[in-house]
DNA sequence: TTTTCATGCTAAGTATTCCTTAGTATCGTG
DNA sequence: CACGATACTAAGGAATACTTAGCATGAAAA
């Protein structure tokens, strides 16, 4: 069977998400942790510290960069870069399309 | 020391996802730890803690516990149930299928 | 050029949270 | 009745995060 290798990163699968996330919205690290609700004193600092891997979040705080960068928490969490991609996607769907979408992977499971 | 309290789910997220996914597994708390690589004097313990949501789980921890209940980590993080849902159907499909639906994804994107 | 400010970044100590230990309670079964 | 398995909890020591107080660089204003 193949398994996914995992491997131990120099960099921390959610602090390289979080950056990612971040630069696409062309934010500071600053900026993004004021508009999460930290401290304007100390955001840089752990936003940082995040980005860098050095400390991790809780997942409370990253829901709220999640909100920020209009990206699905789980998208964090994400080490492998196609389900990344497909979070990404999932997360612009209309109710209706994720329902019907849902739909059309049963199908795809079932004949397999 | 008074600290503000914070609007509060009974119980977290993390929490009742990491049980509902191992009560379909059919396994004990304590197996569970004790198959994700937990010492067995504190697997019992731990795994309570998490599930009652008294501690949170570290990400190394939870792709653990993902790897043994055949589940994608990012499950444990899915606040909503059509996100959950999606996560562990997606997780099954194959890597070819996983290129397609996202290609489909982008084509319901782009016609919106 | 010089000053100023935004940005990214870091060390260190305090504050907070987790992990381990040592149990309790309950239920089903031999 | 034991006995084991399971779920669960309090408390303290261990580990980690958060806050403070900065430094370095580059760009833009003066």
């Amino acid at each position: 069977m193949t398994r996914t290798q995992i491997t131990t990163q120099a960099v921390p699968v959610i602090a390289s998400r979080l950056r990612e996330a971040r630069l696409l919205a062309g934010i500071s690290q600053k900026a993004m942790g004021i508009l999460a609700g930290i401290d304007e004193f100390t955001a840089s600092a752990r936003v940082n510290q995040y980005e860098q891997g050095k400390h991790v979040p809780d997942f409370l705080t990253l829901e709220k960069f999640a909100s920020v960068l209009n990206v699905p928490t789980e998208f964090f969490y994400a080490r492998d870069d196609v389900m990344a991609e497909m979070l990404l996607l999932f997360a612009q769907l209309t109710q209706k399309q994720k329902s019907q979408l849902i739909a059309h992977i049963k199908k795809l499971n079932i004949d397999r």
